[in-house]
DNA sequence: CACCGTTACGGTATCCGTAAGGATT
DNA sequence: AATCCTTACGGATACCGTAACGGTG
């Protein structure tokens, strides 16, 4: 057995099951990808790819077991590296964050700003995603970490560290005549047109819920994953828009008015996705102390050694 | 990076820092393994190994963050063999149980003997030692299982899944004077010298609390790891023994008299011990429902994934 | 025909073992 | 002297990429 075959395994799953598509992002030839499996499954002396002429369709259960643990030693793996990089004091190196819209568009820029100023030889990049995936891509071990709500139905390979408080707010245009109704009620806004977030996102999840407690439904004529396409459409009468707080900007919303709904709907917890046992760098602690000061290396040490860290106090609002 | 790299790394550790021992054990030639760690610390970086002219003397700090790693990846790489062996239902393989004396000589034989008949092609080996040893061979994997008291201080790559309570009893001559106290006292016992575990045993634990409680000091005049050593000296008139219960055997050892004394210690806790994360093949699992039949496959991967067996109940006297 | 996976073949690179060298106890 | 680790060198093995082949939609 071979780490190359392992980790041509990952890649080919991650690829969708496709041996070439893994030939690529892996740069190597097709054929390599094939034999390495082919190998793997010869040692083992058993099938991990269920085939239908020269076709793979799926995993078969013992491969899904292989795959578990060939995650694992990947991880692993990452881990041997980042910590030696990190001991040469590399101070280059890569660091992918998985986010969602409103995160990567209103909250994250001030973090990565100042990362950007401490860290200049390390490359950042963002990935936008919706919750659920964010987490597949911490599990995976394709981003680093992720920022984003909570999910209710988080696999057991990333660990969630809550960091703040995340309230809704109304958004509606200047003069519109739920700015008068005080204080907000649901039924108040369910008879206006509603644009949020789509399926996915916590946000959508919550505002579902509040409607469905008072037997109501929210008319949503439209449904984006972007908060800036939402509030267009809110500029231009579509309808009225409920969206996080933290995704409203009152100069540059000037054209817009805001009402604060947190009485209204629950709360989501924004957090930080790491993948369980992973080796974070140092820059990448960094960062995360950055967008969440009570998150101190120490703590989340803890935090991925597995153990919730104690008491959950009450979070901070963002 | 190699697998074959992290495997020899494991081992030359394993084998107290020495990279001729390990040479051995891997089956292969000293500057094969030289040249094995030589590359990994090249392409790190950074020393896994702190030397002195040619000589190792210890790990680095980051070479302790690498071995643990190398340990984990490892253990999955076993877990990929011992599955796919399973699923081709491989009937032969190996299988290294750890157990102290008192197992080995009293509570295994009846396990082995059934286990022995239900998979005659399974090469079986037992490897005596002391609780804590015990453990440390299943963290290193240096064993499957093992089976031994709790030890206190458990390392967390192991879980003991807790199976039977252990309770002791004071072994005499016939005619032994304590044999007419009721109800036996620790007083009574301190009177007399005393023979019983070695240092390191949980047995050896227990009583040394009990009388300290009381604010005595038992008369140790002997301690052995063997049970049998120790009956053989009360036979001889050296002293009294306290033992595990079912390290006294009624028809074997007619020449001896033995005193209930499970009120006077506290019970000890008999368990399995397993590595975190590791799979378990088939006939280690039907081993081990041998051994505890309330132990189930389902059970025991319950509490290898990390939880402990909900609410513990009260365990079964051995 | 385009796409996907498998098989065949030649060249390179890796890695092993033997042999020899330097250092320590 | 014995033990231990390192360096040097020749040979076998493994693995990659190119090219060609067989099925599928």
């Amino acid at each position: 057995m071979n780490l190359r075959q392992l980790i041509t395994l990952c890649e080919v799953v991650d690829q969708g099951l496709k041996l070439s598509a893994a030939a690529l992002t892996l740069h190597r030839s097709q054929p390599s990808i094939t034999r390495q499996i082919q190998e793997l499954e010869e040692e083992l002396g058993a099938k991990i790819f269920l085939r239908k002429r020269n076709r793979i369709l799926e995993l078969t259960p013992h491969g899904r077991e292989i795959l578990a643990s060939a995650r694992r030693i990947v991880t692993e793996l990452r881990n041997i590296r980042s910590a030696s990089d990190d001991l040469a004091e590399t101070a280059h190196g890569n660091f992918t964050v998985a986010t969602t819209h409103t995160q990567a568009r209103y909250t994250l820029p001030r973090v990565i700003r100042q990362f950007k100023g401490e860290y200049p030889n390390v490359h950042l990049s963002l990935r936008q995603a919706t919750p659920v995936q964010c987490c597949e891509l911490v599990a995976r071990g394709a981003v680093d970490i992720a920022i984003c709500t909570e999910t209710r139905d988080a696999l057991d390979e990333v660990i969630q560290i809550p960091c703040y408080r995340l309230n809704r707010s109304v958004v509606v245009p200047p003069a519109h005549p739920l700015l008068k109704v005080k204080p907000l009620t649901i039924e108040a806004i369910a008879r206006y047109p509603v644009i949020t977030y789509d399926e996915g996102f916590s946000g959508r999840w919550v505002l579902d819920r509040a409607f469905a407690r008072r037997g109501l439904e929210p008319n949503v004529v439209l449904s984006a994953i972007d908060a800036d396409v939402s509030k267009a459409y809110v500029e231009m009468g579509i309808g009225i828009a409920i969206l996080a707080t933290v995704a409203f900007d009152a100069t540059r919303d000037a054209g817009l008015r805001t009402i604060d709904a947190g009485h209204l709907f629950a709360p989501s917890t924004l957090s930080v996705v790491a993948r369980r046992n992973s080796y974070l760098r140092a820059y990448m602690l960094s960062f995360i102390g950055m967008f969440a000061p009570k998150l101190t290396r120490a703590a989340i040490g803890k935090a991925l050694a597995g153990q919730p860290p104690g008491a959950p106090r009450k979070l901070p609002e963002l």
